[in-house]
DNA sequence: TTAGTGATATCC
DNA sequence: GATATCACTAAA
């Protein structure tokens, strides 16, 4: 099957069906120089609402969390820990503030190394992945069973809500 | 286990 | 202007 790109319908739907629908897909990089980098997602996790105190929203709408609101496929790219870039795709409608954070690829381990490997960086804060030519997601046919998991590195966030299992790991890819 | 790194938010 | 925080990683 030729990879297509993922109409803006897959995202227009509430993180929690996004984020494991994403679990398999591909990643699609553009170069400038023309170079074409793919990399099929294993691990997501979805980030919902201002109630979801591990999600950026739930500590108040600034121009940061701003990007959380808009329309579902925008991106949001934000830096952590001072090095490693994260990616997010928004999802659901407008004004909900959610999205699903790219936390691993099959061979790309881990949301800083994934953003390294396809040269994403805060450029791509804001801009959309449904229309822009140098990076989007697209579904080749390649389909996988996944399994659920705590999200990582949100101590901060109280026991339900570190507790939730929107985790959503590719089966094989760890665990297991 | 721990240092590194810098954008962002919040408090002077 | 200063400080605290952080959805991580590599090295040891």
């Amino acid at each position: 099957m030729i990879p297509q790109r993922l109409p803006a319908a897959f995202f227009h739907r509430d993180c929690l069906e996004v984020a494991p629908a994403l679990v398999g897909k591909l990643l699609v990089r553009r170069l400038p120089n023309g170079t074409v980098l793919t990399e099929r997602i294993a691990e997501t996790e979805a980030y919902r609402g201002t109630e979801d105190l591990a999600c950026h929203a739930s500590k108040g709408r600034t121009k940061r969390t701003e990007l959380l609101y808009r329309e579902s496929g925008v991106l949001y790219v934000y830096l952590c820990y001072g090095v490693h870039w994260l990616m997010n795709v928004i999802t659901g409608e407008p004004e909900e503030p959610q999205g699903v954070l790219l936390r691993a690829g099959v061979t790309a381990g881990g949301p800083g190394r994934l953003t390294k490997l396809l040269q994403v960086d805060g450029r791509f804060n804001g801009r959309s992945i449904l229309t822009q030519e140098s990076l989007w997601i697209a579904d080749d046919g390649f389909s996988c069973t996944w399994h659920t998991d705590v999200r990582v590195g949100i101590d901060y966030a109280g026991e339900y809500w570190k507790s939730r299992p929107w985790r959503f790991v590719m089966d094989g890819k760890e665990g297991a």
